[in-house]
DNA sequence: CCAAAAGTGTTAAAACTACACCCATGA
DNA sequence: TCATGGGTGTAGTTTTAACACTTTTGG
């Protein structure tokens, strides 16, 4: 016989982040065996971003910069006929604003790296990897690799980031004078001793935001 | 009062070629005044793309050779409560493939050139418009446009294409050239006469099929 | 023989790649 | 003073961009 066909509206996040030089992923716990992406079901009268931003603020406590939307999963049909629309977004927050150690949370919601993900339910591995390529992608071309970094910076941060997620080693002076002749940063004057306390302090940079639209426009401005 | 919060979800697509040297879409008649985007609604146990190539089919006849997911507007909510999802693919067709004119149905469905839209329904002309830009991105990393081009083609047609895609002119040498390091086209050893019978008959070229999928990996190969 | 479109190389400028040493700091 | 990470320039190669004439065909 055949049911009636109502359909599901989901929707999840995969929120990205670098964290000890590697790409990490926020999941929350669904079961002793499986974890998630945030995720829930928009509100009656909520737009499809608000309600992304606000399951990421609830579950996690995260306030991302930048979201924007991946892909839209919708073949899935369980037995009872009402088909689910999984609407995934990705998002990314620098790495300083990752305090999640920090919440009594732990157990429940979690980074994890690209090389260590635990099982996932439904189609979320998926959808995560799904996520990374689109990052990668995007990084060529576009300035969102910024969107992971707090306000002021070094170039090794920078440089690190780029390495991390295009998942290659970058030439240090080659990078530099390209970053330099693209004229999108500037010199805070401050000075950050390393994290180890070792080593010459690097200076800190911050983004000229003018620039930062600018660029999108004129393809490949990151051919690293 | 709140209202029961039913979903309807809703697939659209834009179907794009390229026909007298620009950029068209094909659009179906709504009423006297408005045209939409071929659209309609998934059968209860039908993947979305699917769905897409069956609408299309359907409504114009034609079968797509190149269907993406576009973009998912799912934030109209209409008087009813009852929440809209548009699933907007696009998808390209060869030139040759558009023979409406043929058909008696050019009063309900037609193209239209990127310059000259008439008035649509809903947010169509926004899906349209999005649909273009992503285009546009595409056509500069990957082979997306090779799916505009019949079969056989002349470097002319390839040339035209891309010119047409990016709204710039290309210097024919240089671009002839670097279709010709690429490796991917091989003659047929047939001729065409140009269209209006005159000039010198060019060469037709077609895409070595084993080539195409490996090129779409290494970024930015035809940076024109 | 004229109009129209196809086809073909070279050169200068810009971008990219590879590469090695000195500097400032804390321990 | 040493270990650690920050910072800097150059030269060879590759890629890109600009540019004009000859060829083949149909009318």
């Amino acid at each position: 016989m055949a049911r009636k066909s109502g359909i599901k509206l989901t929707v999840v996040v995969v929120v990205m982040t670098i964290s000890e030089g590697v790409l990490k992923t926020l999941l929350v716990r669904h079961d002793d065996n499986h974890w998630s992406l945030p995720g829930g079901i928009p509100h009656s009268d909520e737009p499809l971003t608000k309600a992304a931003e606000r399951i990421v603020l609830e579950s996690a406590g995260i306030d991302m910069e930048y979201l924007e939307q991946l892909f839209t999963f919708g073949d899935f049909i369980p037995d009872n006929g009402a088909r689910v629309i999984e609407v995934a977004y990705h998002g990314l927050v620098p790495s300083a604003l990752l305090r999640i150690d920090k919440l009594a949370t732990r157990q429940t919601i979690s980074w994890f790296a690209e090389d260590d993900q635990p099982p996932m339910i439904d189609n979320h591995q998926e959808v995560v990897s799904v996520a990374h390529q689109r990052l990668r992608g995007k990084l060529a071309y576009t300035a969102v690799g910024f969107e992971l970094l707090p306000d002021k910076f070094t170039l090794a941060d920078l440089q690190n980031l780029y390495e991390v997620i295009l998942g290659k080693e970058l030439d240090k002076r080659n990078f530099r004078k390209k970053i330099n002749d693209l004229g999108i940063l500037e010199p805070t004057g401050e000075e950050r001793t390393s994290r180890k306390g070792r080593g010459r302090p690097a200076s800190l940079y911050r983004f000229k935001s003018e620039v930062f639209h600018t660029i999108e426009t004129k393809g490949d401005i990151f051919p690293f």
